[in-house]
DNA sequence: GTTCTAGAAC
DNA sequence: GTTCTAGAAC
């Protein structure tokens, strides 16, 4: 075989000859001058690591042995991790073989330890980049099936373009002597029949090979994901598309900001020096990763009225500010006199929301670092429908100050967005507003429109207005959290590479996925329901207007169980589904549980129907019944160490007499079968039991800002926050999220795991 | 809370 | 044709 056979200069041949090559083993190896190789394969999932792993050791060989490090399956079923490869690598070069390590590698970072064993033990350290097409790998590790590291189907598509946008191309500064770099499957082919031919006494010539100049990786995960729609089919604003779609009357007047330099419209002092005080002050040094700075949606071109505006921003940003703690958000406006930005500052104090957390800033959102001094790594977009660059306002200052690069990079992402959804496009580091404002993504988000000379006018419908621009602004921060979590967790964690969390394209509206994944669909069973074992007269109805009571909500006959059963426990206490009953509570299985485990807490005082009704007096109780939650959880945990258990309560149950879910959050259950379910326990509607106790010791009641609206929200993934177009696509993704948690929920206990309740996880 | 089912989405 | 959602009924 001639392993130069295409005659390509990017594939060397041996420097040695490989003809009558002598018997393998490591003594040969020393021998013939040549050195062992550990040859670093650098290139993301679906590049062709193994097959080009597994043809070498398959191969006929020229007498070389060779040892295959994966990390896929070095772990036996579980996620291997980059100590195992580094162990099993030095194992291997000890006994004399030659080395493939075949995981991604595509960071510096991730190949340094390997660098450095190969300099220890004196082998000659090579990198082969299967440098193939994003789409290539992405299509392949889509489709594969049967994957040693089962990373195959949607979610891979979502790996490996986040993995891609990480990669830092091999350089022999890091200690390489030969990289050489494959492009396509015919190169990988001569690459493998040269180290095929590679004898114990061969070396290949040091430097590199096969590279070419390339521009910045543009991956496009949602040409794989998404559908385009056709515009006849197409639910958003339509316009011919000869039209522009200006998003603000006022057009920018750059020199005007410039000058302006960002002044806070409350406080008169320059606005560098308050940001960094603010930072100082509260906020951790990285802030900028978990800064987004936005503008008003829907209320220049769009002519949204600007007070329901203020209300839904105050809101909106209300709730999302209580579910993280750990970001700030900036509603951005050009003018001084922006009256927007004075209503939501007013609302914004009434409601005591944090001003270091939430604040307003008078400036160019394009020029906030530059001129405004304030540094954040997201900014958000007034986009039009077919996220097109002109028109005129925020729309065509971010793609002027973005350049080409941020109308590519969004064409990769998607075609069109609807009102009240948003997408979020990577800044390539090309782009100006990258290298001068620091600024890494873009979040397209579009609102509704009033404007009658605009498409799809609402007509002044400010029911159907107000909610889609308050999904517009969940959608934006929603989509912004998955940033800021992802960032903090990249910093946190940098293995093993593939339990990354992910994110890919936020609106589930756009997100059109592949049919494809497998769910199990099979029509519910009915469920055995508790059944109270003496006659049901003794039941009473009617009980909703009791004196005591203070909801003023009804409850119909099938809402009333909870209640029968916290008042008439005995009657049930031959039921399978009962576990403890208590002066104050009974536990039980939930009837139609939501995750693995799923029970209730039933506190059994007459008169709470729910949270709302819960007042200062109640904290005993509500102590009492945590404390249950705790053991219950724990007793759990003793019999499945694995599962990780949140408490909490639902903001508006449907069934009457307080109780506290205990639910593990693996939510694997052919009971969880619709968005509500889903909402209702990874939304802001699930309240955590912690919270709920602190907010009752501190302001005698409970903060029930979440309603049934949250219970519609798109479906989002309750660990990376990634988004998933229906039930089925959502349950196949979380059966394989290994993301961490959300940040918030790390904190104060919120999560009941093994490892934080001290437990022996062994 | 669930079940049922029409019709939208694929 | 099948899958999935959402709303009505209970």
């Amino acid at each position: 075989m001639d392993p130069d056979g295409g005659g390509s200069p990017a594939v060397p041949t041996p420097s040695a000859s490989t003809a009558g090559a002598p018997d393998a083993g490591a003594a040969a190896v020393e021998e013939g001058g040549g050195k062992q190789v550990l040859v670093v394969l650098v290139g993301p999932p679906g590049s062709g690591k193994s097959t080009f792993a597994e043809a070498i050791l398959g191969g006929s060989g020229a007498g070389r042995h060779w040892a295959r490090v994966c990390q896929d399956t070095i772990g036996n079923g579980k996620a291997g991790t980059k100590i195992q490869c580094l162990k099993a690598a030095a194992d291997a070069l000890k006994e004399g073989k030659s080395v493939l390590l075949d995981r991604c590698n595509l960071e510096r970072e991730q190949r340094a330890d390997f660098l450095k064993l190969g300099s220890h033990v004196h082998v000659d350290v090579h990198a082969v980049v299967l440098d193939l097409p994003a789409k290539v790998c992405i299509s392949r590790s889509v489709n594969r099936r049967g994957h040693e590291g089962n990373l195959q189907g949607g979610m891979a598509a979502m790996v490996v373009n986040r993995m891609l946008k990480k990669k830092e191309t091999p350089l022999l500064t890091e200690g390489f002597s030969r990289i050489m770099f494959c492009k396509d499957d015919n190169e990988i082919k001569k690459a493998v029949d040269m180290y095929n031919a590679l004898g114990p006494s061969d070396c290949l010539d040091p430097g590199i090979f096969g590279q070419t100049t390339k521009g910045p990786i543009q991956v496009g995960i949602m040409k794989f994901l998404k559908k385009p729609e056709s515009s006849e089919k197409s639910s958003g604003p339509k316009v011919t598309p000869s039209e522009s779609m200006p998003q603000m009357q006022n057009h920018f007047s750059k020199q005007k900001t410039l000058e302006a330099g960002g002044t806070c419209p409350v406080e008169g002092e320059n606005n560098k020096k308050k940001i960094e005080e603010q930072s100082r002050e509260s906020i951790p040094s990285d802030i900028s990763s978990r800064t987004l700075a936005f503008p008003s949606i829907s209320t220049a071109d769009f002519q949204f009225d600007l007070d329901r505006a203020s209300d839904i921003i105050v809101d909106a940003v209300s709730i999302v500010l209580q579910k993280y703690d750990n970001i700030r958000l900036v509603l951005v406006d050009l003018s001084q006199r922006s009256r927007i930005l004075s209503l939501v500052k007013d609302k914004a104090a009434k409601k005591n929301i944090n001003s270091s957390r939430f604040l307003t800033f008078v400036g160019d959102i394009t020029q906030l670092h530059s001129k405004g001094g304030l540094r954040c790594n997201v900014i958000a977009n007034a986009a039009n429908w077919r996220l097109k660059p002109g028109g005129g306002g925020v729309n065509a200052a971010i793609y002027n100050a973005a350049g080409e690069d941020l109308h590519r990079a969004t064409k990769e992402c998607a075609d069109t967005l609807r009102p009240g959804s948003s997408v979020t496009v990577p800044l390539p580091s090309t782009s100006p507003l990258h290298q001068r404002e620091g600024v890494t993504h873009i979040i397209h988000v579009l609102g509704p429109n009033m404007n009658p000379m605009r498409p799809d006018c609402l007509k002044n419908d400010y029911t159907k207005g107000s909610k889609i621009l308050h999904e517009a602004y969940t959608s934006l921060f929603e989509s912004f959290v998955a940033i800021a979590h992802n960032s903090c967790i990249e910093k946190q964690n940098t293995e093993p590479v593939l339990e990354k969390p992910v994110t890919g394209v936020t609106s589930p509206t756009d997100l059109k996925m592949k049919r494809g994944c497998s769910y199990d669909s099979e029509r519910t069973k009915k469920h055995k329901l508790v059944q109270p074992n003496i006659p049901s007269n003794q039941a009473r109805e009617g009980d909703n207007k009791r004196s005591g009571v203070t909801s003023t909500k009804t409850w119909g006959s099938w809402a009333q169980a909870l209640y029968e059963l916290a008042m008439h426990p005995e009657n049930y206490k031959n039921s399978d589904s009962i576990l403890e009953i208590s002066d104050d509570f009974v536990v039980l299985n939930d009837l139609y549980p939501k995750a693995k485990r799923h029970v209730l807490i039933v506190s059994r005082r007459d008169g709470l129907d729910s949270l709302a009704d819960v007042k200062k007096e109640h904290l005993p109780l509500l102590r009492t019944i945590h404390s249950a939650g705790v053991k219950w959880a724990q007793k759990f945990l003793e019999g499945d160490s694995s599962l990780v258990f949140r408490l909490g309560y639902h903001s508006v149950p449907s069934m009457r007499q307080l109780h506290l879910h205990i639910i593990s959050q693996d939510f694997n259950s052919s009971s969880l079968k619709n968005k509500k379910h889903w909402n209702s326990f990874t939304t802001t509607f699930f309240l955590d039991s912690v919270d709920v106790i602190e907010e009752i010791n501190q302001h005698g009641s409970a903060n029930i800002s979440s309603d049934d609206r949250v219970l519609a929200m798109e479906l989002r993934c309750h660990r990376c926050r990634s988004a998933h177009p229906n039930i089925p696509k959502l349950k196949s993704h979380i059966a394989n999220c290994k993301s961490s948690f959300p940040y918030h929920l790390l904190q104060k206990d919120r999560l009941l795991s093994s490892s934080t309740m001290h437990m022996d996880c062994s």
